[in-house]
DNA sequence: TTTGGTATGTTAATAATATTTACATTTAAT
DNA sequence: ATTAAATGTAAATATTATTAACATACCAAA
């Protein structure tokens, strides 16, 4: 039951407050919601979240999570949506990311920052970060069709996403035009691409 | 004076301060630091830092503009070391970027996220962003030396600074290497870096 | 079914901090 | 010298996270 309270018990509060925390985090951008408000957003008391989280960052964590397979989605939406092994599909990818990061900033943020313990997060991977293997199997396939199968596809894509990510962070940060207003990241991103791959596979489109 | 205590003034508190926080960014690696900590190793009591910023976050702009200087400075540093126009000398620069962004974890985060007034920090752009510049200068040069003039090197410069910032900020987050440990960030920069550079400006030596 | 233990909630502390207030000292301009 | 402005101090306040002590519901075993 994901429904309000019918008895003492929530029945689904941890995943209550995650819901209740990301939604704090939308509204007002920011990671500063208080405890208290999720809590009562969940119907339940100050105290409560704290049979399920030890912490505030434990339930970011939670949050991330959350935030990390939504793009994961995401990225699983955009990639059926272009054909297979096309420019397109990456540029796509690309553009996703962008507006991923614009739309919820503080989503997005909070999505990449974990001090957490990395062999944990590793075990994780897989489940958590599919986004990025959609992103290396697009890279992959793309090469495959252009003939190019030396390519260390994961690099690549690891460049690719590099890219796209210093782009939406300095965007987000308002630092991408600061210098000069009329850069695009749309733009900047898809001619960033196009020369990698072009420098890589060789000539592009 | 930037010295202790000699009477009821300090005589430089706000500089003081500055440095006093950005000591305990580094020391804790966290923003985390509490006003009280700060002034009193300041040599003030608790209430003191308020006669000269506002709010924490103000005093933590402080910290952020003497980061991005300190940034600025290491890239007047690094382009005075390589030949003028030379390919390494930009190599070098992200090198540098790398490094600041691993040797200084919290302080790298701050300098970036700034959600203030834009129209204000432009103004600052360039007193406080000359390392940026030293980047778009070192690009113009490059492509001058290669015989290439129609480039617009300012957006060049902006997809290396992505590129680099990209790949500092994932690494700072552990994710760089998340799904291949092999990755080194600083070749997987190189490489980036060479085939924009080639890719726009022609081959590259 | 009754019973006791565990999980999950509640309300009322506690604690850490940022920030404000009211008052003190110094500096500096007239 | 005198006084207003600047800069410090110590003692509140206020906001939150977090914990403590107690309550209720669920569940498995007798």
């Amino acid at each position: 039951m994901s429904k309000a309270r019918c008895s003492y018990h929530h029945g689904d509060l941890r995943n209550a407050l995650i819901v209740a925390a990301a939604e704090l985090i939308e509204r007002d951008g920011t990671l500063d919601f208080t405890m208290a408000e999720a809590a009562a957003r969940a119907g339940v008391s100050a105290a409560a979240p704290y049979r399920h989280f030890a912490d505030k960052e434990e339930l970011l964590r939670g949050v991330r999570e959350l935030a990390i397979l939504g793009l994961g989605h995401a990225a699983g939406e955009t990639v059926s949506e272009h054909p297979h092994g096309s420019l397109e599909g990456i540029l796509a990818m690309g553009h996703m990311y962008l507006a991923y990061a614009r739309d919820k900033h503080a989503f997005f943020s909070l999505m990449w920052e974990d001090r957490g313990d990395i062999e944990e997060r590793r075990e994780k991977v897989a489940e958590e970060h599919g986004g990025f293997m959609v992103l290396v199997h697009m890279v992959q396939a793309y090469c495959d069709a252009h003939g190019n199968t030396q390519i260390n596809s994961l690099h690549l894509a690891t460049q690719i996403w590099s890219m796209g990510h210093g782009i939406a962070t300095l965007e987000a940060n308002q630092l991408i035009n600061l210098f000069d207003r009329s850069i695009e990241p749309e733009a900047l991103l898809d001619q960033s691409v196009r020369t990698m791959l072009a420098g890589v596979v060789g000539a592009v489109a």
